[in-house]
DNA sequence: TAAGTAAAAATGAACGTTCATTCTTTTTTT
DNA sequence: AAAAAAAGAATGAACGTTCATTTTTACTTA
């Protein structure tokens, strides 16, 4: 009862904060000062809703995964083709990291340091299985590879983060039609040749 | 002169103890005291070595960067075939992440933060221009998918990153059939479907 | 070759700062 | 008016960096 007075609205705003702060200055460059200023909050205030800066950056971590998943899935259903079900699913996900950049950003970063530690991150890889799914029904009907899942990840979603990535910093400008050779590429990539 | 008498194998000690800290802790997590302590040197030696500890991991980036396109690109020749010159370069790249996984981690890491700064990160980038010309060889025969640079990269080349983290966080044990899968996904991704 | 010496390299301890976190008090809510 | 929430100031630890000193190296001279 205690816990659900305190107002969400400053637990958004440090988690918002977070997230900003961590994309652009990196983990080590992000005091709770900052993120208490940037919050609008007293640095004492983040511990009534965070144990410490990690359970911070766990919990943020877990929320934006969760954010990130849902999005993916929320107009797929099961029923669908393998090839409507995938490009489904992919263009979400890249819909997600163009139109959520800094969340993907901060997921991006994340995954790819020890920022984060090893439960969150087991606890943010679980919300997947829909996509494992299909791609299992895809390599039993003939027309995916039959690649284990880290392979098929890494060529058909994982390239969105390197594309984002590099958007962000200013070195090339994604457009609708990349978008479309991209799916393409990741879609031939674990496709099955005829 | 002064300089060049400095012990390079103490400068060395350093680079190689920064790879490993940032690899196992994190840069938020490894202090300059715990790199002199890993590299048996008093902690004021860096600073006789390096400007600052940004300094210190701009270098070290730059150095691993080099030594990985250099092992890229060791063997190839431009009078390969499209082809045969992507197997050979993209084998390399396998090879060299497989091998020296902690020195390919390094880079991963930074790749994704903001821990390195933009002019080391530009000075990073230099060095991939044989592939790039490769690529742009295979666009006018016919051979490779007329797409920009950034898309070609993060379907050829960038998906081993994922999977070279994922293994080495031991999800999943990466053999020889594996690459080879990941080899024709690869090539599948940017080739001309004829 | 051996002794002497000046410069360079290396060191451990110390400095000032910044950080995550806590304490005490004030404000807000019920 | 009691309890909960929030605040600012305070705290001790840890950090990057520098300082004062010692050790090692390279070179000169006998």
């Amino acid at each position: 009862m205690a816990k659900l007075q305190k107002s969400i609205d400053k637990r958004n705003a440090l988690v918002k904060a977070t997230i900003e702060l961590v994309n652009n200055n990196g983990f080590h460059a992000t005091p709770m000062s900052k993120i208490a200023k940037m919050a609008k909050v007293s640095p004492a205030t983040i511990y009534l809703y965070f144990e410490n800066k990690q359970d911070l950056v766990n919990q943020t971590y877990i929320e934006v995964k969760a954010e990130y998943t849902n999005y993916a899935f929320a107009t797929y259903e099961e029923n669908m083709s393998v090839e409507d079900g995938f490009e489904l699913i992919w263009k979400r996900i890249a819909d997600f990291k163009l139109k959520e950049c800094e969340h993907a950003m901060f997921l991006a970063q994340c995954d790819n340091t020890p920022m984060i530690d090893e439960p969150s991150r087991i606890e943010g890889i679980k919300h997947l299985q829909p996509l494992l799914d299909l791609w299992q029904r895809g390599k039993k009907e003939g027309l995916v590879k039959p690649l284990s899942d880290f392979i098929l990840y890494a060529y058909a979603i994982n390239p969105l983060s390197f594309l984002m990535i590099t958007q962000k910093r200013g070195a090339f400008q994604l457009n609708e039609s990349h978008i479309e050779e991209a799916y393409q590429a990741a879609w031939d990539s674990i496709k099955v040749n005829k």
